[in-house]
DNA sequence: ACCTCACTACGTACGCTGTACGTAACTAAC
DNA sequence: GTTAGTTACGTACAGCGTACGTAGTGAGGT
């Protein structure tokens, strides 16, 4: 047959381990690993092909016998810390909202270990092995509330949206910080002052009011599963 | 005086023409301008310095005149789009239900235009001057209803949140295949044999009946309307 | 048992990135 | 007129993703 052209692929249709040849000396279990604890560590652009490559001890080419494009890296990452979730995430029999409120806590408790995790998200094919379990996970547990497929795949999906950016906006300026060479206090001093000169400078009325305020009553954990509630309130 | 250690900056808190010497060949809005043009037409990742000042007409070091980091030319084109809002985004004195309903279809639009943004706009400040006068509009639109401004800024997030979910499931396949060599038909086509493959196998029968019964009734605008609905049910 | 060939391993190299640094020209302020 | 800060920009460096070539390994087919 004449050479077939190159073919786009899901890293996932590929078989872990070909049927010839000597063994591959890593499972992708450990290069996301190493890929993961990179990130964990340094932030989410050290955990270049090189950098894996030599956490795994391995030369950098030889990397890209397991993950043929930098995106699959970020996708085996994905996967694997997708495999934290503990399903079901609450007492069984409790109903589909007290489960899908434990699901959002844990997605939140899993983006606060891998703050890089929002970032690489949102490029991403999405349907790991890991996220396809947890996805079967939530339809099963959404069995009680009646409602079309669609409607259930669209409270999944604005649920993790929320939580994203609801940690996003959480943690965004500790995690800029980490990456730069000055303090956390530092820059939030620096940001803040710049906002409060704008806002004192009687341009935006109803923001420095806002601000005067203050934020709402709550400590973050509160504030967060009111956010959750209300948005599940709207699928009740 | 001793010099002064290297400080974190937000670019908007630099004048835009400093007091002494030559006067700047370029504006703010002009390298947003450029940068933006270029990241419409070639992806965000085309938008690199040496691009964006030869687009501009001058040296790559030049720029650095101008945008201090990468991350500010980012902040920069954010504010650039957000003066994109037309305020307000609906007849005056129609409520603030309609008026957030009208600036949500507006974010939409906004992102359909530059698709880009989703992306970079996890990392950022997010009170550049544009983002300030959207959210002081948001804040007046919602005179109008009685809770605490700390609710208004969750209503304000929540909503833009959940728009930038929602486009950013709705376009991430075009998106991702616009930037690879193969056509848009072969990549969604390898993907779904994947996922149709897994979900035949028999493994999830959750996922396997909610793909049988195929997506909810009615258009993309309407499902995009119902979303937001829903969601603005939910603080009413 | 042997041949064959897919697969593993990995060094080299290319074009790209952000940006530190040095130098020269310019001009507003003193 | 002098001075000092700004603009302009070429050079250079470290790091990136990855195409390509080569050598070695070991299971499958005969």
């Amino acid at each position: 047959m004449a050479g077939r052209a190159a073919e786009p692929e899901v890293i996932w249709a590929r078989p872990e381990r070909a049927g010839r040849g000597p063994k591959p000396a890593y499972s992708r279990a450990d290069i996301a690993a190493a890929a993961v604890r990179i990130a964990d560590a340094d932030g989410i652009d050290a955990a270049s092909m090189r950098r894996v490559a030599a956490e795994l001890g391995c030369g950098t080419m030889s990397l890209y016998n397991y993950v043929p494009r930098k995106e699959d890296l970020y996708e085996l990452m994905v996967d694997a810390v997708s495999g934290e979730y503990e399903l079901p995430g609450g007492p069984p029999g409790s109903g589909w909202r007290a489960e899908m409120m434990a699901l959002g806590r844990q997605t939140r408790e899993i983006m606060r270990r891998h703050p890089w995790l929002p970032r690489i998200m949102s490029t991403l094919y999405g349907f790991s092995p890991n996220a396809l379990r947890y996805l079967e996970h939530c339809l099963g547990a959404l069995e009680g509330l009646d409602a079309p497929y669609g409607t259930k795949m669209e409270l999944i999906g604005m649920v993790n949206g929320s939580v994203m950016t609801y940690v996003v906006n959480e943690f965004a300026m500790a995690e800029r910080a980490r990456s730069l060479p000055w303090s956390e206090e530092q820059e939030q001093q620096v940001r803040f002052a710049y906002l409060a000169g704008q806002v004192a400078g009687g341009a935006y009325p109803q923001l420095a009011a806002a601000l005067t305020e203050g934020p709402a009553p709550g400590n973050a954990d509160e504030l967060f599963d009111r956010m959750l509630n209300r948005l599940l309130d709207s699928f009740a």
